[in-house]
DNA sequence: ATGAAAGCGCTAACAG
DNA sequence: CTGTTAGCGCTTTCAT
């Protein structure tokens, strides 16, 4: 037990109760270099009694090594980047790195703001959510001289390395199946596109290619805050009211997909033989709907886990080979609410 | 733009670039102390010029003050954890406060070792997630002579403050109503309750309750991973195939509630006719279901607002006086599946 | 309003 | 295997 001293511990308080260097304790402490097994148990056994917890503000300005990687990415509440954070985690969680989160709510601005608050804490890397940026970003970004993972989207030019998907592409290949499979009146719904550069990318894509076969969106609709499931079902009434005449929806997430499936079907609504359905991202939650929406897996843990890979392998020492640019491909699953009429 | 020199910039080049001694630039950097709008506007133009980013890693250690707030939470995957972030935020955004986020995985050991790290970069304050921990944890945080606040739960004895619902009470009430509208053949589903506290609490909160009126839970059923949904699905299912005579179903969290839901009305069971539901946390999720689940708010924004302001106000020069033990109470949420029969 | 000196608690680099 | 010395980049304190 410590006494209830007012000052905080330091490596000379367990020096003195020890009778070992400072030096020594530390190299203890951090378990590098040669100390016999006699001191390591004196030092070990001064250090917990006391309580005793290192300073690494300390510790990171003499080595100038900080094992802080900086995770950026726009919020918490999205479900998709809790698990671009949990495959970051697995990866290191095998290494002595550590992640550290700050969440931007999709403003430039904080994203700036975070950017710079996190830098100054001098991390060893950083991984930061989409390839736009403001300038400002991508000076610190450069200047900080560590590695940088642009993660989730691969429609872009990166600062360093890169992992995603082409949120383009994704918008694209649904965009096809669903014209594959002979629906012909398209609305869509989604979230405010002005600041979620993917879900904007992804309604490009997806309008491109039904472009291309001369088919236009019909109708759209926005929302912004609130239950998406509960958003998914109030925007697909008011759709149905409004362009009876559809006969796909297509959802820029699962969770509206969701809500507007469960309408559909209290409705009963054929779903799809009347109406198809699609959402995106692949989430778990589909599997305990009624009927399995049909969707695209957003790769979001595996994207997550790459991403750490390759700050890792930079990190090494000596630094490990890894490829830079990594693009992964989002699969469509059919489900239940996609199928040729 | 800055040259790409190896070494990072520090607050000499800013100096040289400026030709204002560095002690001025620094009090130019933090705002702090009289320095002349000449001199002032030569700074941040160096400044900004080198893309410099503040050394906090030096900064804290000279003047041993850091503004981060330690945040320990089990999982980020529950939903639950990411709203009570949302409400530190809220909170923390006013003050010059941030949080820093640490995850347990519900471990006691990982509890320890998270606390560890996050006290070795001397945190202002920390918010740690539930009342029990390891006695290494304990005195960790006793030691750190900083402020603590445990959320969440508020049975227990709190090492300094504590903001929390009780949960024994929360599933005391539950039960209560439950009984209250006649139902008496009660069954429960929940997570795996050996190491998440609060759930075992309002178990037993519940239990007693219902023994009080000489009532048992006739069927239990536990789960771990996997789509909460889903999972709520088939736990129903397996329950009412093994036990069809329960009339009541109560479940630890609103996600499985939301499943077995989903299943009750796919099999045109009359909910809450033949058998009433109840979940806990009172998602917004709910309010997209074709039916409104029964449950009970877990106050879980407020309790991050709460604690946020417990320790900014303790941070506060000077301290401001706050109420240290806030216990909330949670609301119960009738819905439409729990009905006097 | 600005500058100079000292030192925060630790670790790199070297010496023994 | 262990100890000594000299900073890391900034801020505190005191002087000017």
């Amino acid at each position: 037990m410590s006494k209830k001293d007012k000052r905080p511990l330091t490596l000379r308080d367990v020096s003195e109760a020890s009778g070992v260097s400072e030096m020594t304790v530390s190299r203890v402490l951090r378990q590098r270099g040669d100390v016999s097994e006699a001191t390591r148990a004196k030092v070990l056994e001064a250090a917990s009694e006391l309580g005793y917890v290192p300073n690494r503000i300390a510790g990171a300005l003499a080595s100038s090594r900080v094992n802080l990687i900086a995770v950026i990415i726009p919020s918490l509440s999205n479900l998709v980047f809790p698990e671009v954070l949990s495959g970051i985690n697995d990866v290191l969680d095998e290494t002595d790195l550590q992640p550290v989160v700050g969440v931007t709510g999709y403003q430039p601005e904080r994203e700036e703001r975070v950017l710079y608050e996190m830098l100054s804490w001098r991390p060893s890397g950083v991984i930061i959510a989409g390839v736009e940026h403001s300038d400002a970003s991508r000076n610190m970004l450069t200047a900080a001289g560590i590695p940088v993972v642009e993660i989730m989207d691969s429609d872009g030019k990166p600062i360093d390395a890169m992992v995603g998907i082409s949120q383009r592409r994704a918008g694209r290949k649904m965009a096809e199946a669903i014209l594959r499979f002979g629906y012909r009146h398209v609305g869509f719904m989604g979230t405010q596109l002005a600041l979620d550069h993917r879900a904007r990318k992804r309604f490009e894509g997806f309008t491109q290619a039904l472009a291309r076969e001369g088919v236009e969106i019909e109708d759209r609709e926005f929302y912004s805050g609130g239950s998406a499931l509960a958003k998914g079902r109030e925007m697909t009434q008011l759709m149905l009211e409004r362009s009876p005449e559809l006969d796909f929806l297509y959802y820029s997430n699962d969770m509206i997909g969701a809500g507007g499936l469960l309408y559909l079907l209290e409705q009963g609504i054929d779903v799809p033989g009347q109406i198809g359905l699609a959402g995106f991202n692949g989430l778990d939650l589909l599997e305990g709907l009624p009927r399995r929406l049909a969707t695209m897996d957003s790769c979001r843990r595996e994207i997550g886990q790459t991403a750490a890979r390759i700050i890792a392998a930079r990190l090494a020492d000596p630094p490990q080979e890894v490829e830079n640019h990594v693009t992964l491909e989002p699969v469509v699953t059919y489900g239940d609410t996609l199928k040729r009429r």
